[in-house]
DNA sequence: CTTGCTACTGGACGATCGATCAATTAGGCT
DNA sequence: AGCCTAATTGATCGATCGTCCAGTAGCAAG
C-alpha cells in the first residue's frame, strides 16, 4: 500500500535541464525531423510535456541549447582523440582524421540531428549565433593543428584557410557518407583527407602557405 | 455579371505536375522545413489542397518529384556553364567551380530546400533512391572532367575517387557559405577548389593517380 | 509533524497538419 | 448547343502540434 513510489522525482533546475537536452538529441537522433516536438522529447526524458516550458521557455530555446551541447561535445570529443595519440603533430591530425569517420560519428542517425539544426540556422538568428561560435572555435582547433605540422615540415601554413578547406573537405565527405554508406568507405574518406594534407605539407597547395619573405 | 471569368483553369496533367514541382521548390525556398506542406505548396501554386492528391497520390510523391527535379537541373546548369566555356577541360573544369559558388547558387534559401530532402533520404528509400541516382551522376561528370584535364596534363586520374573528393570539397564549402556567409568569401571557395585541382595535376595527391605500370 | 517552496503534472486551447471524397465546373468533342 | 469527362474545388476528418496554466506533490527546512 503505502504510496512508497513517489510519482516523479525532483532534480535541481540543471540536472533537469542537461537531462532534457540529451532527451532532445536522442529524439532526434531516433526520429529525425520529426522527434523535434515537445511530446517526444518529453516523452523520452519520462516527464510531462509542461516541463520543457518550465525549464526551457519554448521549444527554441531547448533545440538551440541541444545544438550547442552537441557540437561542443563533438568538438571535445574530437579534440580528446587527437590529443590523446599524443605523438607529433601530424599523429595528431591523423587521429583526428579517422576520428571524423568513426563508426559512432559516422552514424547516419546523428546526420538527422545536424539537418534538423542547420535548417533552423537560417531563419532564427539564436541558432546562426551558436553556429558562428562552434564553428569559429572548430576551424580554430584544426587550424592550429595544420599549422603545428606545416611548422614541423618547415612549412608556413595559413591558418584560415587552411582550417576552411579541410573542415569542408570532413564535412563534405561526413556527409555523402551518412546519406549513403554504400556510395564509398570511410578508409577511403580519411585516405582523402590524408592526402590532401600530404599535398598542404609538400608544398602542393601554394595559396595555402605564407607568402615567402622576398628581398630586394 | 456575365460569368466571363473562370473560376479555375483546366490544364494538362504533365503542366500541372511541373507546375505544381515549381511551387514545391519555391515554398521550400520561402520556408524551409515548414514550407513543404500541402497547403502552402498548393497555395504558391494558386490552387487547392485537394489538386496535389489529385496529381500526386501523396505528399512524399511531390516532394521526392520536386528533389529529382532540383537535382537534375542543378546538374544541367553546371555542366552547360562548364561546356559553355569550352576550352581546354581545365577551363571547363575551372568555369564549372566558379558556377557552382556564383551568386544564384549560394542563395542560402537553396540551402533549404537540399536540408529537407536530405533529412528525408534517411528515412524513405523512394528518396534514397532518387539520392544515389543524382549523386552518382553528378561523381560521373567530375570524374569525367577530372580525367581529362588529368590527360591533358600527362596524368592518369583515378576518375571515383577524385570526383568524390572534388563533390566533398565542393558541397562542404557551398554548405557552410550558404549557413554562415560572413565566414569567407565565395572568391575563397573557388580558390580552395582550384587550388586542389592543380595539386592532382600536378602530382601532389598519388593515391588519386593511376599506378604506373612497374615493369618486372 | 508541519510548512512552504517550487519542480512537476496533465489537460485545455486554437492552429495546422495530410488524407480523403462528394460536388462542381471547365473546356474539348460530337 | 448540349454532353461528357476529368481536372479542380473545398469542406471534413482525426491526429498532432506548441503554448499555457491551474493544480499537485516531492522534499528540505523549521
Amino acid at each position: 500500500m503505502a504510496g512508497s513510489t513517489p510519482k516523479f522525482r525532483r532534480q535541481s533546475a540543471a540536472a533537469r535541464r542537461r537531462a532534457l537536452i540529451d532527451a532532445t538529441l536522442r529524439s532526434l537522433e531516433r526520429h529525425g525531423r520529426e522527434g523535434a516536438s515537445i511530446r517526444r522529447i518529453s516523452a523520452i526524458a519520462g516527464v510531462s510535456s509542461g516541463l520543457i516550458h518550465h525549464h526551457f521557455r519554448s521549444r527554441a530555446r531547448l533545440i538551440a541549447a541541444a545544438y550547442e551541447s552537441l557540437a561542443t561535445e563533438l568538438q571535445e570529443t574530437l579534440y580528446r582523440e587527437s590529443a590523446d595519440h599524443g605523438g607529433s603533430p601530424r599523429e595528431r591530425l591523423s587521429a583526428l582524421i579517422r576520428a571524423s569517420f568513426a563508426p559512432s560519428i559516422l552514424e547516419p542517425r546523428i546526420l538527422n540531428v545536424w539537418l534538423v539544426f542547420w535548417s533552423m540556422v537560417m531563419r532564427a538568428p539564436s541558432m546562426r549565433a551558436v553556429h558562428d561560435r562552434t564553428y569559429r572555435r572548430y576551424r580554430s582547433i584544426l587550424g592550429r593543428l595544420l599549422q603545428a605540422v606545416g611548422r614541423s615540415r618547415g612549412m608556413r601554413v595559413r591558418a584560415r584557410p587552411a582550417a576552411i578547406a579541410l573542415s569542408a573537405l570532413l564535412d563534405g565527405l561526413w556527409i555523402e557518407l551518412c546519406l549513403s554508406p554504400g556510395t564509398f568507405r570511410p578508409t577511403e574518406a580519411v585516405m582523402l583527407c590524408e592526402s590532401w594534407v600530404d599535398a598542404l605539407c609538400g608544398g602542393a597547395l601554394p595559396q595555402l602557405l605564407q607568402p615567402r619573405k622576398r628581398r630586394s
